[in-house]
DNA sequence: TATAACCTAACGACCGTTAGGAAGGTGGAA
DNA sequence: TTCCACCTTCCTAACGGTCGTTAGGTTATA
């Protein structure tokens, strides 16, 4: 499908340039089409944009919850450092995850309303979702420093983006620098 | 002077906007004269935005020396708790944080290498500052868990970049939120 | 007298968008 | 089965607008 073309192909381009820095001929140009084309899948600028955040979340959400459903007889602190595995293996893999970091940091002005509907129930659904994996896990585990499960996860989030920003920004060697001094330090506070 | 007047206007602008986003002559109108009147005072778009780049980080940088001096007597905890409530309060009254996290992170690409050229001596100083600061302070105090400094360090900085994050895009209450959920933890993981 | 700081006017380039039409496929009516 | 209307997808051409930038002139300051 042509459509999916032009959105794959926007949704790096807005990663790279974001969103006043894209422009909708070099897209055309690399799928292959001219610009007007691009009018026929979407009705503008704006539309394409906010389609290729629905589309990069939706794909993550559904790739997130098949990671954590395979991930569920291991142990928590596989199942926790095995994430940071995944998303920087993801990150290398396409622009998708740049594309969501840059949109939910920094989204164009004029369409952060639209941007902020878009993003909020998904982590919102993020953090209630580890919540409740935390909370199990200490049911049958008993491994957790605290049960503050939703102060947890918070954290787990705010580390998970601290070192997803560096992914992103300075790529897979100091990504894993910054992994490795972070992470023996959040674990040996998290548990008890 | 009328020249940082301008620096001060496009840092905001840059801030709000990113490089692509800003126009000469919404920064100009703001500064009160005509778009052709800044090439009195930089030769060009790209010079007032490394300018304004270099103008930062130098601001940032002298007054993180007089934070960390005024702060040298307290206890190693308050320092680097009271490091964020700083950076918080700095963030309130002006973009200039903003600003820098945002071209961090995703700077122009075209300006990409210029821009790194800038930021790459200034996280390593910060860096290596950090590093000397628990090395002392562990020599005196004996207060940390492991003796890696340098390790301990990044983490601290991954973490601050995290919840700075936050505050750029959500705002002082969600901030707090963070840092209350993700504090606890890491003090608790660092010390022995 | 020289220089810095501002102005108006205008440049070419690129932007997102629209108009209008050609080609091709699809589906229903004759 | 043939035909025609329709829709989708692409095109060329062009629109108005904004962008960064330059030329050239005026004014005040040193």
């Amino acid at each position: 499908m042509k459509s999916d073309l032009i959105l794959q192909t926007a949704v790096s381009h807005f990663a790279k340039e974001g969103y006043e820095g894209a422009s909708l001929s070099k897209i055309a140009e690399e799928v292959g089409i001219k610009k007007p084309s691009i009018y026929a899948h979407y009705k503008g600028k704006d539309d394409l944009f906010l389609s290729a955040v629905q589309y990069s979340l939706h794909t993550l959400k559904a790739q997130l919850a098949a990671y954590f459903n395979s991930m569920r007889e291991e142990p928590l602190e596989s199942l926790l450092l095995g994430y940071f595995e995944w998303l920087a293996k993801e990150s290398r893999d396409n622009e998708r995850m740049k594309f969501i970091i840059r949109v939910a940091y920094f989204p164009p002005l004029k369409l952060k309303t639209e941007v902020g509907e878009l993003f909020n129930p998904f982590f919102n659904a993020m953090h209630r979702h580890l919540t409740r994996l935390l909370r199990e896990r200490h049911r049958h585990e008993k491994v957790l420093y605290s049960e503050d499960f939703s102060n947890a996860a918070l954290a787990y989030l705010t580390i998970t983006e601290g070192v997803m920003n560096e992914l992103v920004y300075s790529g897979m060697e100091k990504y894993n620098q910054r992994l490795q001094a972070v992470w023996p330090i959040f674990w040996r506070g998290l548990i008890r």
